[in-house]
DNA sequence: GTCTATATAGCGATAGAC
DNA sequence: GTCTATCGCTATATAGAC
C-alpha cells in the first residue's frame, strides 16, 4: 500500500511469488521461525529482493497475515444467514471451514502460530472485524433458537468450538496422522473427520433435522 | 537424565527454577522466540547456568516438553474405562482437560506450537505412547457402543474433537477474550465454555442421559 | 558450583556495481 | 530494477576467574 509504486507485470510476478513463498515458510515456525534467505530461495530470488519490495521482515509478514484474514473472512460468514434452515447452514458452514483447512493449512497455521503467541499483530482485527461477525452470526443462531429450530446455546463459544475443530485438522494435522497411522490423511480420514465434526455440531445443538 | 550428576538440594532448586522459567518464557513464541537471557531472567540466574546444568537450547526445550507430555497423559486419561457410564466418564474427562487448559495454559501453548511446527520432537511420542492411549480408549468407546449406550461414531475423531475445543481456551485464549469483548475471560465465560462443549460431546455422540 | 566477560556464528538489512 | 558483497547486531555458547 506504501513504499514502491504499484505498476509494472514484473513487481507484479515478484511480489506474489514472494507472498506465495514467504506463505510456505512462515507456515513452519511462524514469525521467528522463518529465515529470510529460505523465503528467497523458496521464492528463487536473492534476498536483496525481498528487502527491495517489502522493507522489512516484518512489513512482509504482515502481507502475508493480511492476506490471510481476508481469506478468512470471505471463506464461510455467508452460510450463516437467518433465511436458511439451520441444518443447512451449520453443516455448510463446517464443509467450507474444513475444505479451507485443507486447501490452505499453511495459512491456517499462520493464523493459529499467530494468536499463540498473544496475536502483537492481529489484536486489531480480532477486536473489530471478527467480533462484529461473531455478534451478526450469533444473532442468527438466537434467531433459530427463538424460532424453536435449535436448542438455545451460548452462540459465540459454539463458533469457537466448531473453528477449533475444523482448524485442528490444518493446524494438528501431524498429530492426527501419527495417532491414526497414517502417512498423509487419506479422502476417507477427512470425510469422517467431516461427519465427526457435524454430528458433534448438529446433534450437540439440538437442531431440527433438515426437511 | 544425563549431563551433571543428580544429586545436591541446590541443583533441584535452581533447575526446577530454570524449567519453570524457561515453560513461561518457551510459552510465547515457542523455542524460536525464546531468548536464552530471558529465561535467566525469569529464573534470577545468570545466564551461563542455564548452560551449566542444561547445555544447550535446544536440550532445555526437550526437558521443557517432557514434563509437559507426563502431565498430558496423567491428566484425564483414566476417566474412560468401561465400567463408567459414557455421561459421566466423558463429561469428566471433558471437564479435566479443560482445568488444564486454565491450570496450565503455557504448557498447553508449549505443546501447540510444536504440534504446529510438525513436532519434529514430539513425533516419537505421537506415533507411541498417545497413539496406544487413543487406541485404548476408542475400545472403550466401541464398547459402549456395542452396549448401546451412545451412537457408532469414529473414536478417534471424537477425541480429537474434544482435544481442538479444550485447549482452544488455552491456546487461543487470546482470540476468545477479544471476540468477547474482555479484558479476561470470567469465571462465567469458563461455565459457558464446559456447558457448550460438553453439550456438544455428549448430545453429539447420542449419550443417553446419566441416570 | 557460580558468575563475568568474551568468542563465534548467523541473521536482517544495506551499499553500491551492473 | 536486479543482484553481489558486506556490514553490524544479537544470540548461543564457552573460557576462565572466583
Amino acid at each position: 500500500m506504501d513504499s514502491p509504486p504499484e505498476t509494472g507485470t514484473a513487481r507484479r510476478d515478484s511480489t506474489a511469488a514472494i507472498l506465495a513463498a514467504a506463505e510456505t515458510v512462515f507456515a513452519r515456525g511462524g514469525f521467528e521461525g522463518a529465515r529470510m534467505s529460505e523465503i528467497a530461495a523458496e521464492a528463487g530470488l536473492p534476498k536483496a529482493n525481498l528487502h527491495y519490495y517489502f522493507g522489512t521482515k516484518e512489513r512482509l509478514y504482515r502481507a502475508v497475515l493480511e492476506r490471510i484474514v481476508t481469506a478468512w473472512l470471505d471463506a464461510a460468514s455467508d452460510w450463516i444467514v437467518p433465511e436458511r434452515p439451520p441444518a443447512e447452514a451449520l453443516a455448510g458452514y463446517v464443509r467450507a471451514k474444513l475444505a479451507d483447512a485443507q486447501a490452505r493449512p499453511g495459512a491456517s497455521r499462520i493464523f493459529a502460530a499467530e494468536v499463540l503467541r498473544g496475536a502483537p499483530l492481529l489484536m486489531p482485527f480480532l477486536q473489530g472485524e471478527l467480533r462484529r461477525r461473531v455478534q451478526a452470526m450469533s444473532a442468527v443462531i438466537e434467531h433459530w433458537s427463538a424460532h424453536g429450530l435449535m436448542d438455545t446455546v451460548h452462540p459465540a463459544h459454539v463458533f469457537f468450538c466448531i473453528w477449533a475443530m475444523t482448524q485442528t485438522y490444518a493446524d494438528f494435522g501431524v498429530q492426527v496422522q501419527a495417532v491414526l497411522g497414517r502417512d498423509r490423511l487419506s479422502a476417507q480420514d477427512m470425510a469422517d473427520a467431516a461427519a465427526t465434526v457435524t454430528a458433534l455440531v448438529l446433534k450437540g445443538c439440538g437442531v431440527r433435522a433438515a426437511m
